[in-house]
RNA sequence: GGCGGCGUCGCCAAGUGGUAAGGCAAAGGUCUGCAAAACCUUUAUUCACCGGUUCAAAUCCGGUCGCCGCCUCCA
C-alpha cells in the first residue's frame, strides 16, 4: 500500500509521490529564537521528526531543511529588556533548541540554516517581485501586494473581503492594502540593519522561508510542515512569495500538526498557559514525552497533563517489560523447542500493520496499538513458561524495529526502568540507606513471623510511596 | 461575524460504509504469610442529540446542542 497523507491544501488525504522518485526534499518551519521552547514547539519538531524517520525507512532519500528564524522583532525586544546585541539572544536560544531537541532523539535535519546567513538571497527575491509587479517599496519598507497574487489565500481557504471585515486588521498607511504584508522592513536607530537597495533594514518573517527553501530544495518541493497555525499568515504569504517570483508550483503537500492544549486549551505564550521543555524533562523521562506525543494522531490536539504523562510512562513501561522478560527467557533458555501460533502471527505481521498504519497519514496512535497487542502476546507466552528462543529473539527485534521508526523503545530495557527510578527516587524525603535498614528490619520480623511489625514496617514505607517488592531472590522497593 | 475542526468505555485514544484496536484505571483469577509487583481474564449491542440515505452508518447527508482553533505574533 502506498503512503497518503493529508494535504491541507486540497483538504484530502492523497497518494504521496514525490516529485524525483525514490527522493523527497521536505521543508519544516522552525523556531523564532528568542526564548526557552514548550512542549507545542516540542511536538511540531517530534511529530515532522517521526515523518523524516518514516520516509527514510520507507526507502525515500530526504533531503530534511528545518530553519532558525534568528532576526525578528521580538529577539530585537529581548535584547533590548537585556541590553545586548540581538545576536547574543538568538544563540543563546539556538544553543537551547539543540539542546532540547538532542533530548528528545531528534535526528539531526540535514540543513539548519539560519536567516541572518541569507540576506542576499532573500534581497534576490525581493528584487525579482518588485520587478514582476508582486511587491513596492514605500520609504524604506517593501510590501508584497496580495490583491497583485490571484491565488492569494488557496491555502487557508479564504477570500480578502472575509479578512477585512475581521476589523482587527490595522490598516497601516504605507500599505496600499490592508491585508500586504512585509517582505522588508526599514531599520529604526539602534536596531540590527542589512544594507539593500531599499536602505537600511531587515526581512520580514515570511521571506527567509521561501529564500532558505529555494536554496536547499529547489522551487517546488514535495513537503512543507509546520504547525497548524503557521496556515495564516505564514505559510499563505510563503506561498505568495515564492509562486509569485518563481511562477511555479511551490509545495506540493502541505503538512500541519495539531496543537497541545492545556485543559482543552491551546499551549501558547499569549495564553501564558505553557510548559517548556526545559520544565518538563526535569520532571519527566524525554523517552516518555516522546512516547505521549506520538500516541495521538499528529492532526488531533493532544491534551498535556499530569495524568497523561503519567499514562505514557506506564504504557512505556509496559513495553520494556515485556522486552526485559524476553531478555530473562532467552537469557535462561526457558520453553525451548516449543512454539506459540499466535505470537509467532502477531511477529510476523506486524511489520507490515506497522506500515499499513503509518502510510495511513501516520498514524503512530494505531502503530502504537499494534506494538501493544503484540507486546499481550509476548507476556502471555512467558507467563506460560516461554516458547523457543528464536520465535521471542523475533519479538523483540520486531518491536525495537517500530521503536527505532518512531524514536522511541531505543535504551536498554533494564536501562529505562532504573532511569525512571532513578528520578523518582530522587525526589523521596528519605535516604536510600534509612530505606534498606528498614526493609532489614522488616524481613527480620518476617522471619520471625512477627507479621504484624512487618506489616507496619510496610505500611510505613508505603506512606512514604514506597512499594516494596518481595520476591524468592530477596526484597526490593521502588517509588510508586 | 467569516472559515475550519472536534464530540467514541471512568480517563487517554484508533477506527471515514460491513457490524467498536490499543493504553491507563477498575474488577475477578494465578502467585503470596498477607500484600505489592508481574501475568491472565473481563469491562462500550454502542460511538453528543434528532431525522434521512442504504441490505448495512461511529463512518455519508440535513438539522440541533456543546467544545476548540484560525482570522493578530504563535509549533
Amino acid at each position: 500500500m502506498a503512503l497518503r497523507v493529508y494535504n491541507t491544501l486540497t483538504g484530502s488525504k492523497e497518494e504521496f509521490a514525490p516529485l524525483e522518485p525514490g527522493k523527497v526534499k521536505m521543508y519544516v518551519c522552525g523556531v523564532t529564537v528568542y526564548d526557552h521552547c514548550h512542549i507545542g514547539h516540542a511536538r511540531a519538531n517530534v511529530v515532522f521528526d517521526m515523518i523524516y524517520r518514516y520516509l527514510r525507512h520507507s526507502g525515500y532519500e530526504v533531503t530534511y531543511v528545518r530553519n532558525y528564524t534568528d532576526i525578528d522583532d521580538k529577539i530585537i525586544n529581548r535584547a533590548n529588556q537585556e541590553g545586548v546585541p540581538y545576536n547574543v539572544i538568538s544563540e543563546r536560544y539556538i544553543a537551547e533548541f539543540d539542546r532540547d531537541m538532542a533530548a528528545l532523539a531528534l535526528d539531526l535535519p540535514t540543513h539548519q540554516p539560519k536567516a541572518t546567513e541569507h540576506i542576499a538571497e532573500i534581497i534576490e527575491i525581493i528584487q525579482r517581485l518588485i520587478d514582476k509587479g508582486y511587491a513596492y517599496d514605500v520609504e524604506g519598507d517593501v510590501y508584497f501586494s496580495v490583491e497583485a497574487f490571484n491565488p492569494y489565500l488557496k491555502l487557508s481557504k479564504r477570500n480578502l473581503e472575509e479578512m477585512q471585515a475581521g476589523a482587527r486588521i490595522e490598516v497601516g498607511e504605507k500599505k496600499r492594502h490592508p491585508m500586504d504584508f512585509a517582505l522588508w522592513k526599514g531599520s529604526k536607530p539602534g536596531e540590527p540593519y542589512w544594507e539593500s537597495p531599499w536602505g537600511k533594514g531587515r526581512p520580514g518573517w515570511h521571506i527567509e522561508c521561501s529564500a532558505m527553501s529555494m536554496k536547499f530544495l529547489g522551487e517546488t518541493f514535495d513537503i512543507h510542515g509546520g504547525g497548524k497555525d503557521l496556515v495564516f499568515p505564514h505559510h499563505e504569504n510563503e506561498i505568495a512569495q515564492s509562486e509569485a517570483a518563481n511562477g511555479k508550483p511551490f509545495v506540493r503537500y502541505w503538512l500541519h500538526n495539531g496543537f497541545v492544549n492545556i485543559n482543552a486549551e491551546k499551549m501558547s505564550k499569549s495564553l501564558g498557559n505553557f510548559f517548556t521543555i526545559k520544565e518538563v524533562l526535569e520532571k519527566y523521562d524525554a523517552e516518555v514525552l516522546r512516547f505521549f506525543l506520538l500516541s495521538a494522531h499528529y492532526r488531533s490536539p493532544i491534551d498535556f497533563s499530569d495524568q497523561n504523562l503519567k499514562e505514557s510512562e506506564a504504557g512505556l513501561e509496559r513495553i520494556y517489560k515485556a522486552l526485559a522478560g524476553i531478555d530473562d527467557a532467552l537469557a535462561a533458555g526457558a520453553g525451548a523447542g516449543r512454539t506459540d501460533e499466535e505470537l509467532a502471527e502477531k511477529v510476523g505481521t506486524l511489520d507490515e500493520r506497522f506500515r499499513e498504519a503509518m502510510d495511513d497519514d501516520f498514524n503512530t496512535a494505531q502503530a502504537l496499538g499494534y506494538v501493544f497487542d503484540l507486546v499481550r502476546a509476548v507476556n502471555r507466552v512467558l507467563a506460560e513458561g516461554g516458547c523457543d528462543g528464536a520465535l521471542l529473539a523475533q519479538a523483540r527485534d520486531a518491536i525495537r524495529q517500530v521503536g527505532r521508526v518512531l524514536g522511541i523503545i531505543t535504551s536498554e530495557a533494564d536501562a529505562f526502568v532504573e532511569r525512571l527510578q532513578g528520578r523518582k527516587a530522587a525526589e523521596l524525603p528519605v535516604a536510600v540507606e534509612e530505606i534498606e535498614r528498614m526493609i532489614e528490619e522488616r524481613n527480620a520480623a518476617r522471619k520471625a513471623k512477627d507479621y504484624g511489625k512487618s506489616d507496619e514496617i510496610r505500611d510505613r514505607l508505603l506512606a512514604l510511596n514506597i512499594v516494596l517488592l518481595d520476591s524468592p531472590q530477596g526484597t526490593s522497593w521502588k517509588v510508586k
